[in-house]
DNA sequence: TAATGCTAGTGTCCACGTTCACAAGTAAAG
DNA sequence: CTTTACTTGTGAACGTGGACACTAGCATTA
């Protein structure tokens, strides 16, 4: 299996189980069966284990995954065990909130430039960073900075991705609730949450 | 078509259908074909026609889609033309975004109630609601709220999505990094923004 | 050393969802 | 009325991913 093509799925499920893996490493436990992880994470050990074996299988049979070395593989396959330095545009409540949001650090993200219009905010600092006038985003360029975040509203989510793919931005996390299409060289991920919510009322029983 | 099991990736599209009508319904345009929805959204046409087809087509052909009757379809499926009350636990940076958020009305839904632990915050008012104690959360039975939505640290997610099925939830969108297990009767949808941004290196070239 | 118990890795089958091509239906123009 | 242009609805082929069972490997105990 080690050569075939991963499939999204797949890499859409990694993450999770970084999650877990560093969440429950408290046990410190040396090793981790896949049965465990699983029931942690409230999904299929078979699923697990196929999932990894696309990697190569790094687990011993009778034992499990050494916590650590998985932890790293996986980092390494997402890319995440290099750091990895982001900007972040629009200093609104979401964007408040995406600032102070603990979950980041674990991956290694670091929110290393923010950008807001608001002449009101523009100077103020808010934890590390302080949040810079969005006409000097094109000048991001040469700050070693590879994805983008945009939480602003959405008639200037497009105008705002166009001058994050010029500065050299590999990667967006979208919060807008539109489409976003950009050069195929860079990936968008866009998130809706009221997309997410809109579906909860079908799965609902009619009461 | 008609009788057949409505695929789970159908339902997922529904809503950005239905956010595609809401946004471009400026266009005031009577009828949109399945090939400009499409294109506005960034989709293939037959995806969105075979996924109507399931529900019965309601398109007339050579003409399109009547924009009017499309939505209120849409919103039928997704249980979403009957309005919506939701709770917010949790006003902490993500909850206060969350509150603020004007993506939710759209949909039909509104945030009704409100609870933090924080004294400093119980009694506040944002908007129009007041920041209730979140000791009384389980004095919310009986004050027509089916969803809730979970914005409180990891530690604690569990413990409010038990007391919400308690006071009778029907379904809840959890913010917090963590499984939720709860009654099959109730439904839950996690969503975990770190994670969606912990994959996008993994797409990005190595630079 | 032999036996037992547990766990990873993987080939295979199956179910689901997507793509596509085409028939059927509508409207407008000639 | 006929023709043309367009669009929906859907059966069927195709591809992808998930479920599972089974083999192989490690560790522990006797």
């Amino acid at each position: 299996m080690r050569y075939h093509k991963i499939p999204d799925e797949t890499v859409r499920r990694l993450p999770l189980y970084l999650r877990g893996l560093l969440f429950s490493s408290q046990d410190l436990q040396e090793n981790i069966s896949s049965r465990k992880l699983a029931e942690v994470l409230g999904v299929n050990p078979w699923q697990i284990r196929k999932d990894f074996s696309y990697f190569g299988g790094f687990g011993t049979p009778g034992v499990g995954y050494n916590v650590e070395k998985l932890t790293k593989q996986i980092k390494k396959i997402l890319k995440l065990d290099i750091g990895h330095r982001a900007t972040l545009v629009g200093v609104g409540n979401l964007g408040a909130a995406i600032l102070a949001y603990p979950g980041f650090k674990i991956y290694g993200f670091d929110i290393a430039a923010v950008f807001d219009n608001n002449s009101k905010k523009i100077g103020q600092k808010i934890g590390d960073v302080t949040i810079e006038d969005v006409a000097k985003l094109p000048m991001l360029k040469g700050r070693q900075i590879d994805l983008g975040i945009i939480a602003v509203p959405r008639g200037s989510a497009q105008e705002i991705a166009n001058i994050l793919v010029d500065v050299g931005i590999k990667g967006i996390l979208n919060f807008s609730p539109c489409r976003i299409d950009v050069s195929k060289k860079v990936k968008v991920i866009t998130i809706d949450i009221a997309m997410d919510l809109a579906r909860l009322p079908y799965y609902m029983p009619s009461s």
